[in-house]
DNA sequence: CATGAATGAGACTTCATTCAT
DNA sequence: GATGAATGAAGTCTCATTCAT
């Protein structure tokens, strides 16, 4: 049932997502030799198998994507697929991860040092807007609801929560700082906010609303309802 | 091929979900006289399809309900649901507008005229987490993503759309009132509250958190976000 | 299984086809008096089911037309389609039979006596090209193949062997006025006509050819294979 | 959705029929090598199911053959059958396409060089003949009216089609020889012929007649509507 | 490790026929 | 006699996954 050397979701897939490096590549020490990492060929294939699962995840999402399509547009046999995904679905989690760690990535070198309350709200909103321009539809499909996916529970924190922690520590930094009023469930506050951008940008998707009006529009809701009046 | 008189969805379907009445039930006038309306055992057919359709796709969701399971929940034969329903998304889109329709009414009840800013809020909120103790999971069911549905347009307001649009009216009440600062987006504003609640709604019930700090926390942070200063 | 008085196909029905009677209708002598014939009302319904059957049979063909949508052409309720044709399969051999008889009815009108060779096959063949500008399709779809109905054999005769056998018939009786061969054989000869004269038909109508041009060229390949040399 | 590769129907699928070739069968230049065509299972599986659709579609005609019925009698998997046949009805055309290769193959080896019209008429006659006793049902089945199989156009040549267009080129060099009188339609001529031998065979078989005399009488009919006289 | 043909459970939907009214 | 809602067996086709090569 499982593939060879599942490689921890989690720790591989998404660093290399990111980084793409080709530094831990395996070497055989001549025949018989041990084996010590993964091939190139193998870490090849899954990074053309992940890019193909994005592409099309995002544009016909989940349900309507085969794992015989991703194979065929990331150029591989449809065998392969089984090689580097226990199934759809984990495939389906390693891209929601890919985005979560490459959105992330890209607002810490897009967005400075967490700095006044207004400033950083504005900051991080238009580097995921960015994001958004840059990568259309990638966070929208990552933010797939996990119980359309499968009936039981994944067990998995999905993107979801975990950007609205991000958000929970952040506010309580804010609180430490004086700027956020200190009588706000800032976990609360997470999940509001995230769901108020999610929310929120697929309205001005739909909608095709000026970028700057709907970012200072949210801006400037959030930073009235967290800070210190 | 399609079925028979596919009965326009929005008309006939939710006014009876709520109203649940029977008065254009079908009558003869004497022999051969003229129908009207649709017959007792149709609408009695129908009602029963649709409570089973509540049912699975709440406890299952969309994608792992079959029309047979509906079917045979309802205590009818396979082929009676395509008698009501074009197909399994007119089926799904069905069981969403009655939602809808039934948690209008409910706040409708449940909630006063529109009054002070913070208190409306706080008694909306109250009206949902109240509906959503009578009906576990008919929200989040039917506010699932129209995107994980079909790939194609439906080119139909989701109910996510529609409340949100409910608020931004409630919000320029406000703003007439002048309890609502007026450079507020009432629109934008809608859209983020109901993404808010959305995800708020399913982190308190993940968590088990206490409804009434829930909402005490959403009426705080929604309230200092769009009131005058 | 059966309906009531299933009323011999090859009988009634054709016959009043053609010629439309509505003399033999039921009448009720009083309370409980034997009814005899068949109500009017009855009649009504059978007539406006054939002519619909007839309509769609041979716009969309046997397997494409279901008994539903002869019933709501005709005006009728759904079920009514069984109190006059024990199943599907009865219907369309009503029709094909009302065809057959109809055709028969055309040229016995349109046709003289039977006359010289030429002079007869030329103007049989200017009647059913005649009668198929008047009734384009009927008889294409009425020689339907009845292999493509059903498996079991109907045992019953297709207008295409009735047919045939009337052109043996015509040859016996040019046979005896010394204008045929003696040495062909009658019924071969009238089957290879009626396939020549359906597949021909065919031919023409597909490439839009000139009818009197078909009319001419088939009739000096029938009456050289056929007349005494 | 569409099945992967298709696999254009007239190509391959035809050829193989009659000749069976396992020449461009793939191979592997050393490994990595470059794949040339498809593999010899893949066209054992083909092969499979073609004979068995053969099979079903003449015992039991195309309504009758479900995809399944074909897919066991051929010992695949019910979903195989899709992996070579877009459809139900791609897979009958394959099998009349194949057909009609095969008689023509069929009339090929048996049928000597063109030679005088009575000559060969009969020879072709007593071809198709043998071909009809060596593969029973085949030719009626093959000849299965396209307009019987769906409503749409299929925009394919149907083999009754080329079959006669074969006769009309046939006509034409024995006009060209003077056997055959200048003045008859070719094109119409082929069409007749095909329709009398599709009529004519059937009723050969249906009444049990003697083949020899069946052979005679037809040609005997044919020369004398095609000789100059 | 890679391939892609094969698999078969199961999805959605249709439609000839029955039957309560 | 007429109606049309109801029925459910059966049909076509899909797709996540396996496995021989």
């Amino acid at each position: 049932m499982m593939t060879e050397e599942p490689t921890s979701r989690t720790d591989k897939a998404t660093e290399m997502a990111v980084l793409d490096t080709e530094e831990d590549v395996a070497t055989r020490s001549g025949a018989g030799g041990a084996r010590v990492g993964v091939s190139r060929r193998k870490l090849e294939s899954r990074r053309k198998l992940l890019a193909a699962a994005r592409k099309l995840f995002v544009e016909r999402g989940y349900h309507e994507t085969r794992p015989q399509d991703i194979s065929r547009e990331a150029g591989v046999g449809h065998g392969t697929f089984y090689l580097h995904f226990e199934d759809k679905l984990a495939c389906f989690l390693a891209f929601t991860d890919e985005a979560a760690i490459e959105l992330e990535y890209f607002l810490a070198q897009h967005v400075g040092r967490v700095g006044r309350l207004e400033d950083s709200v504005r900051e991080i909103l238009r580097g995921i807007f960015e994001y958004s321009v840059a990568h259309p539809g990638v966070i929208s499909a990552a933010l797939t609801d996990a119980s359309v996916l499968s009936t039981s529970d994944i067990g998995k924190k999905m993107p979801m929560t975990r950007w609205a922690e991000g958000w929970a520590v952040l506010i309580e930094k804010w609180k430490a700082s004086g700027e956020v009023s200190p009588d706000i469930d800032s976990r609360l506050a997470g999940h509001l906010i995230v769901g108020a951008i999610k929310q929120g940008g697929g309205y001005a998707a739909r909608e095709n609303l000026d970028t700057e009006k709907i970012i200072d529009g949210m801006t400037m809701l959030f930073v009235r309802s967290l800070k210190k009046q």
